[in-house]
DNA sequence: GTTCCGCATGAATCGATAG
DNA sequence: ACTATCGATTCATGCGGAA
């Protein structure tokens, strides 16, 4: 098991033959969107793109245990006035390969990226595919379910004028502070929409989805000591949600610099001693 | 002009072909999702939908104008499991028709059906697909502007008519000093995602979206004395917002039934007399 | 200690300009 | 003509300094 916790810096269709069959729990990752990330992913064409996707696909059927998940974090690009069609090319084709399409959940962000223009809106949405290899997946909805305790009782009375009018907007999905809606119930299922901010100006490392993202994913998919890998991880924020929560991790980035930021994060990076309230607050910063 | 401000009833790939080319400006349908609706519909099967579905998709490339928009109201089915494919299969195909696939809004369903399963959560969203025949549609932004600040839109969005008017004043002297923040910068333009409820508001008649659905679309994509079609319209919600916003309609139902029910809401409404309290008006400065 | 305000910035897109 | 690069546009958020 010497693959466990490390981050590995190279191509991920390479390293991930050196990973065994059958080994991972959740696969968690948002790789780079076409023609993004030039600089390290050589900005992947549209038309290119499924191609250039397919064979890391397959690695990651076959590292991926029969009851494991597979969350893919993307969206497409506007290309001519158009929705590219490489995201759903790309579930047809990993259908193909044996991947079950058994879920989409959708990341409303709450602070997309600004800009007008004549015929469209802000894209402040994205997908977040599912797919697994069998329909008896591993799914832990309790883990997810929200408990009301002393604490957000506190939280409630303690609210400030700010926060109430800011947090008004905020949609019950598990999270966010929407601490109103639990008034009266003990626990509160999520839904497939996801509510959040991107994580933007803060003094740690930038990250493409904010900490909270694989957090919740690997509560509702894993348990204790599984195994989450991230084949693109980026600055490692898969692997620090993985280690707060007692859960293994395997980090593949094909950068050397964003390998080195994502190991000097995890050191610091504490296992939770509970099922944390923090998940539904702003956490301190260190 | 004989089409115009009337509910038809037949099958809409027959109703269709009577119609001009190049005539209509706005489609906005929810047409019967797969499996549902069987008594009227026949219940069309999920591996059926697509070929079902491409030649009312092929005469509504030809009734619509260049300038005009079609907006598709749908949501896969789960089958076995999994997400089926017939969704993004008629993406796919409507672009081999010549369809421009523009868009994808998505509709949060902020009160979606309660439900526990073993392995999935309520699916609150649905996908509003955006077609086109040219780049260059008609498309009114400035019509849908909304109040700076999510704590304004979600509060408002829920308000009744009469409400909405009567909160004008409350939010403008109740948020006190927080006011000033919001001088000079009131309205901005909406992004993608529709945060609305399925509720209906009206009482009498079920309709598969909420009335606010329509009026946006309608609002967006056309002006006053264009025509709005709805191939599918059931209890002739579609049409209802037509009116109110002083557009013609065209609707078609298979269903007798469903027909005399949208007769029966059409001739109670009325146009709207003035751009109604969805336009907000600026807030007083101090 | 609060509350309030200024400011930087983030998976973006279009259209114009340049090679 | 076709591709590549660049500037303008624009808003929710959270931090930090100020009141």
């Amino acid at each position: 098991m010497d693959f466990l916790d490390k981050i590995i810096s190279g191509d991920c269709e390479q390293v991930l033959k050196e990973l065994p069959s059958n080994s991972i729990d959740l696969i968690f990752t948002s790789p780079p969107y076409a023609d993004q990330r030039k600089n390290t992913y050589g900005g992947v064409k549209p038309d290119e793109y499924v191609d250039w996707f397919l064979p890391k696909a397959a690695e990651l059927l076959r590292v991926l245990k029969p009851s494991g998940t597979f969350v893919l974090n993307i969206k497409e690009r506007v290309v001519n006035g158009e929705r590219h069609t490489y995201v759903i090319d790309l579930i047809l084709q990993m259908r193909k390969q044996g991947w079950l399409w058994t879920e989409e959940f959708m990341w409303h962000k709450k602070n997309s990226y600004p800009g007008k223009w004549p015929n469209r809106f802000r894209d402040s949405w994205e997908r977040l595919l599912q797919f697994n290899k069998h329909r008896a997946f591993k799914m832990n909805q309790d883990a997810v379910m929200v408990p009301v305790g002393d604490w957000a009782k506190d939280r409630l009375a303690n609210l400030s004028e700010t926060d109430k009018t800011r947090d008004e907007s905020r949609v019950a999905s598990g999270f966010g502070k929407n601490v109103s809606n639990w008034v009266g119930r003990d626990q509160v299922y999520p839904n497939n929409v996801i509510h959040m901010a991107t994580e933007c100006s803060n003094r740690n490392h930038s990250a493409a989805f904010p900490l909270d993202l694989p957090l919740w994913f690997v509560k509702l998919f894993t348990d204790v000591d599984d195994v989450v890998l991230d084949p693109f991880c980026g600055s490692g924020t898969t692997a620090v949600a993985a280690v707060q929560l007692k859960r293994h991790y395997v980090g593949i980035d094909i950068s050397d610099e964003y390998c080195q930021i994502a190991r000097g994060r995890l050191p610091q990076t504490q296992p939770r001693l509970l099922e944390p309230p923090e998940v539904y607050e702003p956490r301190p910063t260190e």
